[in-house]
Parts: structure tokens; C-alpha cells; sequence
DNA sequence: TATGAATGAGGATTCATTCAT
DNA sequence: GATGAATGAATCCTCATTCAT
């Protein structure tokens, strides 16, 4: 039922944002009564803080594991950005909160503040710690910090994801991870 | 007093976002009692809608203007991002929202998603104009298209506010527009 | 398990009262689950009145008896002190409730209102017999009726009781028993 | 409007108890919205700790002055009894929760216990220094001590008011003081 | 027009009770 | 009989909104 209860909360806190998602819409969502809700969670914010903490963590873990194994720059970028994209695709909304530090959909949620900053430069040093590889070879253009370039390349995908979830979810965002990698490093501009 | 109210408001939805912002709050802020709000908006929806609108109107519309009239593809981004970040030194969290489609800071409000997705429509359309003129003088990289360079840009801006926000709004950050607009027509690898 | 239930009960709606007493306080008590206390009473008022006319069944009968057997004004008077000051020593917080009517440490039920009443009086009976015996041998002072002076006596027996309820139960109060009496019957003052 | 409440207040804790009184029962006592009870205090246990302080605060402090003034031991304790009864003539129920440390009526409420027992020490301090002086004069009966005498009054006049308050409260109780406070100091015994 | 107390609908939470296992 | 999760009625509390002053 926990799994239940994550799948409809994250639909609803997905939609509504924290302050606005009704525990009742979760439960209905649970096949659930209100009531039975607590038998699983403390109360709405536990369900919230639980639901981030789930979804998060494999997720930034792996991300972290794929960070470092990947060498080649561009290779490494695209597969934190798949990944991303992947959670995207199984996940939507809810989840799009993490890549940007915990305000996308009403789910600034000030009790969770600390968490999504923390989840969210967790996300940042996945993409950060590739560029500071690359900075290391000299691959990286001038005046190019990796924190820099990590908070421009998340934002990037942010945006693109945004503009996925307004336009109805239609296609599968994990496909467009390389092109957004690819022109992330190679420039808008022509050659 | 509408002007003290919507400084007020501005200040209350970025800081706890729509469902949590309290009347009570904007009216102190606006040195009135909570009551003589309603005799200058209907209702706090209301309140919020006007300041989201008033706060877009003359921005977006400037941003058209300054899309037409520099004909530069860089000088053109520059000017648009320029224009942008001044309005986050001016107005913070709050005008964040517009950046991103509505849901920055939990002013995710439902009734306003409307309104929010078509401000950000105009202010997609603004880079993307830029970015139609650049692909008609054949400036840009093979396989980007307009819609999908400005969701980015905006998007590696948004990144960026973001960051800058979160780290406390101590920097103007209307000076880092010209190397956000750089390092994203020339990409982050040295070439 | 009644039994059990008995003993954890008394010991729950003593500590916190009828309302806020918890069934599973009590079935976790009696080593049962919530549930199961069902099998054996048909709701929580139905604990507690059965415990109720459990402590004091016996208790009262034998306490009418007590008063019946013992000619002698003051030792009838200790013996039913002491059998009361004794029933505290074995049941604590929740039996106080009997000496004053039915509100001792939250346990003001409606529901069980007319059986305390009924019990309380039932209690006051035994102390008015002994004293309607006395006054008929004129041993009592002048204006003194056996309904007052059982109110009286009670009452103060009533006071060291919750005295020594607050102060930690460390002694045995039934050691008391006779000096609350001969100070009762002999007045405070020297003579 | 706060007096509406505390007048309200007291009947409906006085009648039902703390956990058991609703704040609707209490709202329409006081001719007043639920919500409205908000504006004057912060939430149920506030208007239970507020009254009980109010009710208790300006009697407590009359009661010890009253202790001083009074040089004679029998005028003394019967001023302190008619005090409390008169109390009680004016406030019923709820106000016998301070004569024997706050459990009358259901009003044990953890919270507040403190509280209680503080008023319930400072309660019976009055009489206890009364008790003291008579000591120092030697006017006491063997084997008494002050605190065991206070007790026992108090637990006597307790006992008086709950005969009363359950008989229905149809004569003023303070007229009896004069005769319990003689019947304690002389005895029940004829001499 | 400003006030701020009154309102009352709405929602989170509790917990006695039920019932399928 | 025992279990303990599911239920949902009941209640506290919040706060946008109204309105008499």
C-alpha cells in the first residue's frame, strides 16, 4: 500500500503542489480512506518528505555512480542527462521538482527546504564532477567553471522538460538527452 | 496603494507561494488591514493574477521590442537575458515564476496556469524570434531549431536565476547575462 | 483476560481519565490487540462501567457490612476508612473516583453519571449508618446530622487521599486510616 | 467578549471536562462563531489554562491575604471557607476543580497539571498558616499538623460542595461554612 | 474608505469500532 | 478467538471573505 500511497501522492502533489494537494484526493488515489493514510505516514508532510526521499535516492545514487565511470565528456554528460530524462518519463511532474531544488508545481514545501537544497546540489555535483574532470584536461573552454556549467546545463533541462510537461507528455523526453548534450557543448552558433 | 500592495504581495508569494501566502501578511506588508484589501482587488486570486499580469505587461512588452530592434544574434540574446536578469534584481522569487511557466517558489496556481503559460509563451517567443531571424541568415548549428534554442536558453538562464537565488541574491545578477549568452552560442567545449 | 483487561484499564483511565484514554493503551496493557478487546466488551464505556461495578461491587457490600458489625462509633468508623484507605492502597488513581462522586482524574462520564452517583451513595450510606446509630445513643455534638457529618468525613478522608495520591503514593495511606478519624470525631482543636 | 467565553467556558468544562467539551458548545455559549473563539485565544487549552488562572488568580490572593488578617483560628477558617464557598455560589462546578487539585468534573488535563497542583498548594497554604499559628499558640489538638489539618478541612469542605453541587445547587453553600468549620475544630463527638 | 472582529466552509488528524483473515 | 488494517465520523483549527462601525 506505501506503494500505492507514493504513486498517487506523487500524482497529486505533481498537480497540485504541496500546500494544495488534499489527503483526501490522496487517498481516493490509494483506493484508500483518509484515515487509513496514517497508518502508513505521520501525516502529509511525512508522506511528502518520504516521497522525495524515495524517489530521490536510488535515483542521485546512481547518478552519482554514473558520473564517474563514464570518461569521455560528451558520453558521460549524455548519460546523466538520460537518466534524467528516464525519471522524467516514469516519474513526470513530481519528480521535475529535484532538478530544480524543490519549486517546480506548488512543492516549495519550507518544513522540506533543507532537503531539496541538498537533493537538488546532489543533482548539480553529479554534473559538476564530470565538467571538473574535463576542466582537468583542458577540455573545457575558457572561462568555463564546472559550477557554472553544471547550474547552465540542469537549467537547460529543466527548461527542456518544462516545455515537455506543458506540451502533454506526448513523446519520450529520454530520447532528446543527446541532442541537448550535444548542443549544449558544441554552441547554438554555427562554426 | 495597489502599488503597496502588489510590493507587498510580490514579496509574500515569493517567499511562501501562493497557497501559503496569508492576506494577512500582504495587508501588513502593505500597511493595511487585512479588510481594505478587498477594496482594491476582489479576492486574493485577484491580487495575485494583477501583479503576475502587471509585472509581465511591460516586461514582456519590452522584451519584444528589444527582440526586433537589435538585429546582432548575440547582442540580441544579450539584451533579452540583460533585460531579464534586471527584473530578477528588481523583483527576486516572485518574478522567477515567470521564467519558468508558473511554478517557481510554489505559486503553482491552478487557476492562473492559464495566464502563467501564456506569459511564458511571450517570453519564449521573444528568444525565439532572435533565434528565427539567426536561422534565416543561416547562423545557426545544423539540427537546432528556434523553438527548441530558446526553451534552452531560457531554460540555462532559469538554471542560473535559480542558483543565484538560492545563494542569497547577494551579486547583481544582470551582469552575468553577456557570459550566460556566450558560453551558450559558443558551447561549453573549447573548440 | 477480563482480568486483564481490568487491571490495564483501571490503570489507563486512571492515569488519563475516560476521554482521553486509549483502547489500545488498554489492550496493549491487558497483551491484547485493539480488536480483541471487543470479544469481551461491547465498546469503551462498556469497560469502564463493568470496571466501575467491578471495584466497587464487592467493595461497597462488604463496606454496608463493615458498618452493620461494629458497634463501637470510632472503631466502625476506622474499619471503614481503613477498607477504604486499603482499596486505594490496591487500586490507585482510578478508585478515588468512588469517594467523590465519579471525577477524579478526568473520569467525568455522562454516560456513567447515575451509577456513580448510585455507588457514591451507596459508599456515604455506609459511613450515615454508623452515624444515624451513634446520634440514636446521643453520642453525637449538637447539631450534627449523620448525613452531614458522613459528607464531612468522607470529604476529608477524600482530601489525605488525593494528598497522597499527588505525593507519589510512597506510603501505605490505610496506616492513616485511624488517625484521619480520631481527629474527626475529636475536632482539631485542644481542649 | 473574553468575559462570554470564560463564562461559557466554565459551564461547558465545568459540565463535560476538558477532553469532552467542544469548542462549538463553548462558541454558542459565548453567542459566537467556532472560529471566532480564535481571536481571543490561541486554541481550546488556552481558554482552559486562561480561565483557570482568571478564576483562581485575584481568589488565591484574597484567600491568603484573608489568612493574615484574621488572628483568631475559628474566625480565621470560617472567612477562608466562605470564601471558597462563595466562590463556588458564584462559579459552580468548574471552580471546585481548584479545591482538590484539578480533577473535578473531567478537567484533569495533563497540560495544565502543574498549574493545578501550584493553585491547589496555594489553596491549602491559606489554611495551613492559619493551622501554623494556631500551632505556635498551642491551640491544636495533639498529634495534628498543620498540613494534615489543612488536608482534612479542605477534603471536608470538598466533600460539602460535591454533596452540594449534586444536590442541585439550590442553596448558597456559603451560608454552611460557619457550621463545617465548627464541626472540624470541635469534633463530631459529643464531649 | 479603513478597520478588524465575525463568520463558516474546508481540511488535517484522531480513534473507537468493524471485519476479513 | 486473535489480529490489526480499514473505516469514517467527529473535532480542532485556519483563514479568505464579509460587514458593521
Amino acid at each position: 500500500y506505501r506503494r500505492a500511497i507514493f504513486d498517487a501522492a506523487e500524482r497529486v502533489f505533481g498537480a497540485h503542489g504541496f500546500a494544495e494537494a488534499k489527503m483526501t484526493q490522496i487517498a481516493e488515489g490509494a483506493g484508500l480512506a483518509a484515515g487509513s493514510l496514517y497508518n502508513y505516514f505521520t501525516n502529509k508532510e511525512e508522506i511528502f518528505r518520504a516521497l522525495v526521499e524515495h524517489r530521490s535516492g536510488s535515483f542521485l545514487h546512481a547518478l552519482a555512480e554514473t558520473a564517474l565511470c563514464e570518461d569521455n565528456l560528451e558520453h558521460a554528460l549524455v548519460a546523466l542527462v538520460r537518466s534524467t530524462f528516464g525519471e522524467l518519463d516514469r516519474h513526470g511532474a513530481f519528480f521535475a521538482s529535484l532538478m530544480q531544488g524543490g519549486a517546480v508545481g506548488g512543492n516549495a514545501h519550507k518544513p522540506c527546504g533543507a532537503m531539496f537544497e541538498r537533493n537538488h546540489q546532489r543533482f548539480l555535483s553529479a554534473f559538476e564532477s564530470v565538467f571538473r574532470r574535463a576542466a582537468g584536461k583542458g577540455q573545457l573552454a575558457p572561462g568555463c567553471t564546472p559550477d557554472e556549467l553544471s547550474v547552465m546545463l540542469a537549467g537547460a533541462a529543466h527548461g527542456v522538460a518544462m516545455a515537455w510537461l506543458q506540451s502533454g507528455r506526448r513523446t519520450k523526453i529520454e530520447e532528446r538527452a543527446e541532442q541537448v548534450v550535444r548542443l549544449f557543448l558544441n554552441g547554438a552558433m554555427k562554426r
